[in-house]
DNA sequence: AGAAGTACTTTGAAAAACAAAGTTAATGAG
DNA sequence: CTCATTAACTTTGTTTTTCAAAGTACTTCT
């Protein structure tokens, strides 16, 4: 049990970067943009949600010029998608396990 | 998009509270020393992720004398089992979202 | 009376999250 | 060439969350 919650990654802990992730995994680049607007965030809000990735190395950068303007792509690395994907593991046995807690004693009912 | 991650409840943006859900969801009552050892936290800590549960009114609080000792048991409420219920289900369902995000430019390969 | 166990509460400090404003680099209009 | 604009950040300061460590209340046991 204790193990199972050390398996669930501190950088999946929070709604934004799940979501991230999720848009992640299904589109090879995924644009600046395209983060802040379906995700609702600011600039630097996300800025900061992308640096805590790329951070562990979760994601790479890429960064071009296109219509002549700058544009910043963002892509899940190897390492990124098993961290993920491992979470993901460690969360679904933490549901499944029937866990044996020792029973709990019955209620006393007269108090 | 933005819907499903305000879905996800900041109550279970946690590894430690998501291990105590778990464990309440199977068992009836658990005990707090059940807690403490199952997730190795000290009082203060499980006592204070307890009491984030509490205040959302997601656990309920049974205190009798066992043995002639203290013992506080905790239990799931309703509300509580809906919560995480549509915790799960937000999460699934941002997991499973073929989501379709503009694509990104390709790279200029010259650059 | 004193020690021990259970279940907290308090205190203080570190880390995470966020909003708002400022910055940089390139482009485009005049 | 100058000024405004856009994209993508960075900085600053505040609030919130998390945590460890120590302290406390109540009861029982010796």
């Amino acid at each position: 049990m204790k193990q199972l919650i050390e398996d669930l990654s501190e950088v999946f802990d929070n709604r934004v970067r799940l979501g991230m992730m999720s848009m992640l995994l299904v589109n090879d680049w995924v644009e600046f943009n395209t983060f802040k607007s379906m995700l609702d965030l600011t600039d630097g809000r996300l800025a900061s949600h992308l640096k805590v990735l790329e951070s562990a190395q979760y994601i790479e950068v890429r960064k071009q010029f296109v219509n002549r303007k700058p544009n910043t792509t963002y892509r899940v690395t190897d390492l990124g998608r098993e961290a993920f994907n491992a979470h993901l593991d460690a969360l679904e046995k933490l549901l499944k396990m029937h866990n044996a807690t020792p029973d709990a004693p019955p209620p006393m009912d007269g108090v």
